[in-house]
DNA sequence: CGAGGTGTTGAACTTGGTCAAAAGTCGTGG
DNA sequence: CCACGACTTTTGACCAAGTTCAACACCTCG
């Protein structure tokens, strides 16, 4: 939970169940990539001074609600999707904790897609204009929030390549691989295995492919040696650099510089 | 050439040759959203200093190519893209004039994709501490930088649903409303058609089909009197609502709310 | 123990891919 | 001004990956 590249920092083996209020995750999240100082750490933590809980498997904002409050996630997943016709569904977006979530469509005045839990979530909500007082009184903090922004680009073109060019085995190598990357932030000791709560049909949605190919994909990955389900939902990613090489897979975030701006 | 929506401003009808050094297609593109004091439009035309001519189609940057400069696309189109084995390709982005163009690859210390030239083009390069300057100078111009990215991303977003969920003619359809709308910030007078310098090989690599069937869906499109091609490279959006609702189009840049930081 | 959601499997089908040939387009140079 | 050659687009025939539909098995939790 704490910072696995700049800030050896106070080492804490215990896993923080995050109850305390002072163990932020969106600060240690931060703080994996930029030295945040105290008036930075302040405005930071100023986004969680709420809380809220929420259930699993509901509706949190719909596509074209008026946005009054932006959230990090805390504890749970959730994620965000479009519904287009006769039932069919893109899942645009996984978010697990420590994501600051609905940010981007700060700059449109109604949402732009659905977000729903996956598990129980605890979120903070805070307001649009403290997006503002931060791009004005921490400009380190508006470029790290931009140079966020950049990876999520980068991550969102690996995406349109395996939607647009990969087959299904390579497509569902990815989405694990993304989605196992990013969790290597925030618990750089995960081993090659991880609980993904979706369902299969969550999958097929994030992948573009049907339920009943992502189960056949799954399968055939898993009799490849690949990967191995222990659970449900539990995934081991057996053959790491194979399952990386079947999609050129690169770790964006492991390569993230970010904009290192002196004080003015 | 002139701002379509804030400032109606000084109403030029002659089509801008984009000869004079006084005429910038990046702050005419950054005015349409945001009234641009002279300090920041100073800032601005620090990135078109210099510039540099290119021919059609050719290579500008090779993906894992280290970048010490940056672009602004002030002539031309250009597309980046991602090679796959056995002679596959993504294309990610297709550039127009007024477009920064390697921004994103900011963030990382080697480029993540390919940028070719389509049309022969000019670029304006400059140097990536610009854009520390721009972010520690200018917080507003930061702050925009940042709605450009999240308009960015909606769009990406969008192409994800395209690409995972669309059958070939919607997708079709989405990739030319994409860059229609696009082209509408700077080009307010395009009547429903433009030039679109791509072969369909490219269009293909684009909306993950294969050329063969951008052929085939093209000439369905036409039949079915939603699209015309007067020429070879010219596109007549016939009927645009039809076209929308085909692939659920939305106008991200139309619907954006630049951050409007009050000056601190 | 039973019910509803989830995952698996098989069979028929469909969309779009591949391969190959023909036709069209465009620039170049004789 | 025309002819050639390279490239691009179109068309047809065949093929393959993934979808759909439907039945069945499997958890999991009351």
């Amino acid at each position: 939970m704490n910072n696995p590249r700049l800030s050896p920092g106070a080492a804490e083996t215990a896993p923080p169940p995050s109850t305390q209020l002072s163990e932020s995750c969106l600060v240690s999240f931060v703080r994996s990539f930029l030295d945040v100082d105290a008036e930075e750490e302040r405005l930071l933590r100023l986004l969680e001074e709420r809380e809220e809980d929420h259930g699993a498997r509901i509706n949190l904002i719909g596509a074209g609600e008026e946005l009054e409050q932006l959230f990090v996630l805390r504890r749970g997943w959730a994620f965000s999707s479009r519904y287009l016709p006769e039932g069919r569904r893109q899942v645009l977006q996984i978010h697990v904790p420590g994501d600051l979530v609905a940010l981007p469509d700060l700059v449109f005045s109604r949402a732009t897609s659905e977000l729903d839990t996956l598990t129980e979530c605890t979120l903070c909500p805070f307001p649009r204009s403290r997006i503002d007082d931060l791009f004005r009184a921490a400009p380190r903090l508006g470029a790290f929030l931009y140079s966020l922004a950049m990876v999520e680009r980068a991550i969102l073109l690996d995406r349109a390549t395996s939607l647009g060019r990969f087959d299904a085995p390579a497509r569902v190598a990815h989405f694990l691989l993304e989605i196992y990357s990013r969790l290597l932030i925030t618990h750089p000791n995960l081993d090659r295995n991880f609980e993904l709560p979706m369902t299969q049909d969550l999958v097929g949605d994030a992948t573009g492919l049907s339920s009943v190919h992502v189960s056949r994909t799954l399968s055939w990955l898993e009799s490849e040696g690949l990967i191995e389900r222990p659970t449900r939902r539990r995934v081991v990613l057996r053959e790491l650099e194979s399952l990386k090489s079947m999609c050129q897979f690169e770790d964006r975030w492991q390569a993230l510089e970010v904009l290192n701006l002196v004080e003015a």
